[in-house]
DNA sequence: GAATATACTTACCAAGTGGTAAGGCGTCAA
DNA sequence: TTGACGCCTTACCACTTGGTAAGTATATTC
């Protein structure tokens, strides 16, 4: 079936535009993964850049579904925009390659795709914005500064995220572990200290 | 003279791999900048990896040196590290490139030198733990603990020092202007508040 | 003046790149 | 039975990649 093939070519090519990133991966690499050759990527596809364009809507898809999720009815907005950094914390350790593939993203769209660039971030950023704003205590801020508080913490969910191979390169596996399972607490911490304020 | 064209070398280098990647630069590009062959940048470096690896030498010492400048006598353990972050952010903002590149190195270590992979950010994060450990309030947590608030907020600078090219993409030249004027202050509070807590 | 070393060049190479062209093979509809 | 279509292949293309080999021109040293 089509629709299968092209779902497998997607999760080979995340994986690996992820670990190694555009240019480091070839589609003929992509395809091996499969057992196929090159060319039946280019059927489904058309190009390298379509594929990879592919992979990116699919991932910022997925992070978009996470805002709802989070929106658990009747709860206060504060609980629901912390409910959602951990949601988000959670999945990017769950599944390190989608944020790694946002981040990689987020350094090379501009070089890459000069003219077709996609703000993947945009509505994810708005969305965040308006959840912000529906806590009483923000309503009075700034755009400039809701967005700057957001963005902090997205940075440190995002970067840690980014930073596990290399932190087990530094500590080592148990160290590494020692210092994984007490992050989350500290970043429950570190997100009520950065929403609870007026 | 020798040392000289090395340094042009190295310059061009961290520009070309902070923009495109270790693997969206080829060694002829690099020494296309300088209006030399490749077989130049080879004479001096020996090969693609070594300019890169001595590319990256070169950018964390200088993110090091940049701890015993925050390290003012006689103030308090904890107004210095603060100073250390607020440095390290305008650093990052003054020159987002070697910011840049050493968030592609977190992302592409593991995969392009297996053998022979360098942990640049280990120094650094032990000078910190350091750091953190002179504050008086801190001595009593453990080091996973620390270890975690610091990383937050490196990661909440050290992101968005990377975010810059794609958030004038989304909100445009004005709008991003206007977060940008605030983000510092709000990074500052931040930190006060990651800091001052028991 | 001869030997050496440095800083570069041209010439070349095997391997790989993304992409095109054309065709095989099975399925399904008319 | 025929024709069209979807999925995939082999064959091929021009181009780029990192790297080697060999040489040139200039300066330095003995």
């Amino acid at each position: 079936m089509a629709t299968e093939t092209r779902a497998q070519f997607l999760d080979a090519a995340e994986a690996l535009f992820a670990e190694r990133g555009f240019y480091g991966v070839s589609i003929a690499a992509i395809a091996d993964e499969l057992g196929l050759t090159k060319q039946a990527l280019l059927h489904h596809f058309g190009s390298k850049e379509k594929i990879y364009a592919a992979v990116l809507e699919r991932i910022s898809g997925r992070f978009e579904g996470l805002i709802p999720e989070a929106q658990s009815e009747g709860e206060p907005p504060a609980l629901q925009l912390k409910q959602f950094f951990l949601k988000l914390h959670q999945m990017s350790q769950n599944s390190p390659l989608q944020t790694q593939l946002l981040m990689r993203e987020l350094l090379d769209n501009k070089h890459r795709a000069p003219g077709a660039a996609r703000w993947y971030l945009k509505p994810f950023l708005e969305k965040l914005i308006a959840m912000l704003q529906a806590i009483p205590r923000w309503r009075t801020v700034t755009e400039a500064d809701a967005f700057a508080v957001l963005y902090q913490l997205l940075g440190s969910i995002t970067y840690y995220a980014v930073s596990k191979t290399t932190l087990v390169g530094i500590f080592g596996q148990d160290g590494f572990a020692e210092k994984d399972a007490v992050f989350e607490s500290r970043l429950s911490d570190l997100i009520d200290r950065a929403l609870d304020c007026p």
